[in-house]
RNA sequence: GGCCUCCUGGUCAAUCGGUUAAGACGCCGCCCUUUCACGGCGGAAUGAGGGGUUCGACUCCCCUGGAGGCUACCA
């Protein structure tokens, strides 16, 4: 018996073979300098923020001179996978407007041609390899019983190194290739498992595009290349598909940075060309005990990329805030090209920050501000319409049969040159604006002031017209607040204040009380615009 | 236990051996504005600690400390 015929005793089905494989995807026509990026998430059931950053970091690699950006879905984990999870994926990436430029549809049809795009499609592959592993003696059946959970790990860590014995062998791989096959034919389950080559004191180099050079212990452990269920676990994928696919740069998480000597020994069992890594920070936030700790589903809404459509941030928001996050030359950038799209910005890989940033909602708020400012007044309708309809509809219908009204009152201090920064996101605005909807029913009058207040709406209403400019407007305001004894002239209510009832802005304090309850809100004059000469009437209790 | 990564203001951070250690958000103050804002100007606030190397260290090296990751038939 032969390692031969143990190869071919593994997976008797698999009639592919390793060349024919290779036929199949052939090398990337690449100019040069263009770069194969992807995406491969899990179908968990959720985008989180921190997968969207590297998405958008594989993206935007890409982006920079052509080449390809994939999206390939990792499904090979049975416990986590969700049953049509991978449609939350497409679904935010479609919001948010990113388009992959292969991948598999949702109805299962490869876009591209080096498909298919799902890690369970692709078993016979891997299991191809395997066998040519075996056969080459690289790789052997492993019949042990599968290790549960992590307790098992934790208890072996106490004593597995006292004798600073650094390989972890795996009894399985001196097996006699006879006991190997007899037990494989009796329909033992079994899984693959890499013959390190190592004994522990290798030591192994890699280039980071992030951290720059690293160096580590190689390999020394028989780690699993297909489970005993016939499916790959990351590692034996990872390498495969990756290769198969041409990424020439795979952008995953910083936590992958421990097991990538492993990923080197298999690269180089299988023959194939170690990849670029760019192992990307990750995320945090500040817990309210003061402490960073990670960014986490069950206490940070933000965590789910739903969130941002829920609120409704606009995607330009997002993706410079990310942007932010990314590249410290972007704000620069911002700043010198104040009006050009963010997807201008010339992404560069060097310039990746190397460590994990904290989340901070209130530069995010301040930056969608920003995008906010920019917008016209039909765009920032079109956009809450647009929120309405999904999370909204009452708003929506309201938004719809008023249009004109609700276009104006989008148009409260925009489309000029300094803008007013005041809405960060779509979910705001009617809270923010609730004094339109209905009229206010509480007011923050402040104490002592009653019967000034009381005093000054009534002479409001007395003779009150809609003013038709914000001069004829404000004269108005000045000449009530004069025939009561308010300061016309700031200075000399400055000087004596004792003389007066108060200044003009008092005057201005009191007709905003009156008509939004509030001390605080947008141009007067214009909020008197959008409610209407009626509406007005109503709440001075004319 | 072992291996690896990271450590400049509250947050994002520039500097890649020589600077009064930029800038942004937030905070505070002043100015502009006789409404709310926008805006302008200014301020407080930073190299984890300790050793080296050097004429000179935030930057290079070592140690300590802190944070995190990996060490699964999870990714």
């Amino acid at each position: 018996m032969t390692l031969k015929d143990l190869s071919n005793a593994i997976y008797p089905n698999v009639n592919l073979t390793v060349d024919e494989i290779l036929k199949k995807y052939p090398p990337r026509n690449l100019k040069n300098g263009q770069v194969v990026t992807r995406y491969a998430p899990s179908p968990t059931g959720m985008m989180h923020i921190g997968n969207f950053f590297q998405m958008f970091i594989s993206y935007s690699l890409r982006k920079t001179n052509g080449g390809v950006f994939f999206l390939r879905v990792e499904d090979t984990d049975e416990q986590r996978t969700v049953k049509e999870a991978a449609q939350v994926i497409y679904q935010v990436l479609d919001k948010f407007g990113i388009k992959p430029d292969e991948y598999q549809t949702l109805d299962g049809k490869d876009i591209g041609n080096y498909g298919p795009y799902v890690q369970t499609q692709r078993l016979q592959i891997y299991q191809a390899f395997a066998k040519k592993l075996v056969a080459e003696g690289k790789a052997f059946p492993c019949f042990c019983k599968k290790t549960e959970g992590k307790a098992d790990v934790l208890e072996q860590r106490k004593t597995k190194f006292v004798e600073n014995d650094e390989r972890e062998y795996d009894p399985c791989r001196d097996m006699p290739i006879d006991e190997a096959i007899k037990r494989i034919k009796a329909g033992e389950k079994y899984a693959i498992r890499l013959k390190t080559k190592n004994i522990g004191t290798e030591r192994v180099k890699f280039y980071d595009l992030i951290k720059g050079e690293i160096e580590a212990k190689a390999n020394a452990k028989d780690f699993v290349l297909i489970k005993n269920d016939g499916v790959p676990p990351y590692a034996f994928a990872h390498a495969i598909d990756d290769t198969l696919m041409g990424t020439t740069i795979v952008v995953r998480g910083e936590e992958y940075i421990g097991s990538t000597p492993m990923h080197i020994e298999l690269f180089e069992a299988l023959g194939f060309k170690p990849t670029i890594y760019c192992h990307n920070p990750l995320i945090w936030k500040i817990g309210e005990n003061g402490n960073r700790r990670k960014i986490s589903k069950r206490y940070d809404p933000e965590f789910n990329m739903q969130f941002y459509f829920q609120q409704g941030y606009p995607n330009d928001a997002v993706f410079e805030y990310l942007l932010n996050l990314i590249s410290s030359k972007f704000e620069k950038w911002r700043f010198s090209n104040p009006n050009a799209h963010w997807s201008q910005f010339k992404f560069d890989i060097n310039d990746i920050t190397a460590v994990s940033p904290v989340f901070d909602m209130v530069k995010l708020n301040d930056i969608s501000k920003n995008v906010f400012a920019k917008m016209s007044a039909t765009e920032v309708y079109d956009g809450w319409h647009n929120w309405a309809k999904e999370y909204d509809l009452a708003l929506a219908k309201e938004l719809e049969s008023n249009k004109e009204k609700y276009v104006m009152l989008c148009n409260i201090d925009r489309e000029k040159p300094k803008p007013r920064k005041d809405i960060y996101c779509y979910g705001m605005i009617k809270d923010y604006f609730d004094y339109i909807f209905a009229r206010p029913t509480t007011t923050e009058l402040e104490n002592g002031d009653e019967e000034k207040y009381a005093e000054f709406v009534k002479a409001y209403a007395k003779d009150f017209k809609l003013a038709s400019s914000k001069e004829e407007w404000f004269e108005g305001v000045k000449k009530v607040a004069m025939e009561l004894g308010y300061a016309v002239d700031n200075k000399s209510y400055k000087e004596n204040p004792t003389l007066y009832k108060g200044n003009t802005a008092k005057a201005c304090e009191f007709l905003r009380l009156a008509l939004t309850g509030r001390k605080n809100s947008p141009d007067l004059y214009e909020i008197m615009q959008v409610l209407g000469e009626s509406e007005v009437k109503h709440r001075l209790d004319i």
